[in-house]
DNA sequence: GCGGTGTCAGACGGGTTGTCTGACCTGAAG
DNA sequence: CTTCAGGTCAGACAACCCGTCTGACACCGC
């Protein structure tokens, strides 16, 4: 279940989301292999079949050549791995991950208070107790 | 470089930290197949061997029984893992991972006030020139 | 000596991954 | 019509990883 890609494949995916439209195999294929041969174009091709086997790439088939879009953007490819590794090493939690990363000083004192803007605003916006005051239902 | 562990040898890391001291295989065999034969345990060899090998865990060969302890802990391979999304999906920034984790609203309000608790704290023993608007304290 | 308990080296079988080959289809140029 | 460049698809392929397991040997106490 939830399937991760490949790091090749990621390659391409890369390609994709840097694309910004669809893409057909040869744009890819060009790019990955400048100067590659019809081999490294079926490389690609079977890329792309795997990553829309696991839903990461949507296919268009309408026109002779297909064209293919990114159907997770990375910041759920992000997702995804973050909660892979919650899951593994924190029983789902995430908050060992967050702890892990401020602790580990990792982060600049400016991404730090863009960190504590972030909690503020989602703190404020999500939930229902605002500082200090009791809490209120909706 | 920087290798990882796998689901089973993960087991076994697992294993380890929770034995809180040094294990032998037996132990470890014991308790990952119970009634297993001799194969298991040296499927467990082979899988402390390969942490070793790995530096994920230290083996003590001095008596006959050898007794095996873990090298890295738990909060360690969790920062590895998140290195290893940061520098595959972010460019290596971690930045992207903190506003995923806080905005995936993962957390609850316990955690998220346990997490400003947790920035205030490391941002006032780096550095403390830094004027911020008034926060609500417990 | 012999059985129980270790250690070590290595093979094996399945799965994954990147690569590559071949057969087929189609549309346009010669 | 034939040819041919460019597509598509199915599948083979080697290399690797991973969990498992086997076999040979060493050590000890009885």
């Amino acid at each position: 279940m939830t399937p991760d890609v490949t790091e090749t494949e990621l390659a391409v995916l890369e390609l994709l989301w840097a694309a910004g439209e669809p893409a057909t195999i040869r744009a890819i294929s060009d790019r990955m292999y400048p100067r590659g041969g019809a081999a490294h174009y079926a490389t690609v091709q079977k890329l792309l079949e795997r990553l829309e086997d696991k839903k990461f790439v949507r296919r268009d088939d309408s026109a002779m050549a297909h064209r293919f879009t990114p159907a997770v953007a990375r910041e759920e490819l992000i997702g995804r791995r973050l909660r892979a590794v919650a899951d593994k090493l924190c029983g789902g939690s995430m908050t060992p991950l967050l702890t892990n990363l401020v602790e580990s000083r990792a982060l600049t004192k400016r991404e730090l208070s863009e960190l504590r803007e972030l909690i503020d605003r989602l703190d404020g916006k999500s939930a229902d107790a605002m500082p200090r005051k009791p809490r209120r239902k909706s």
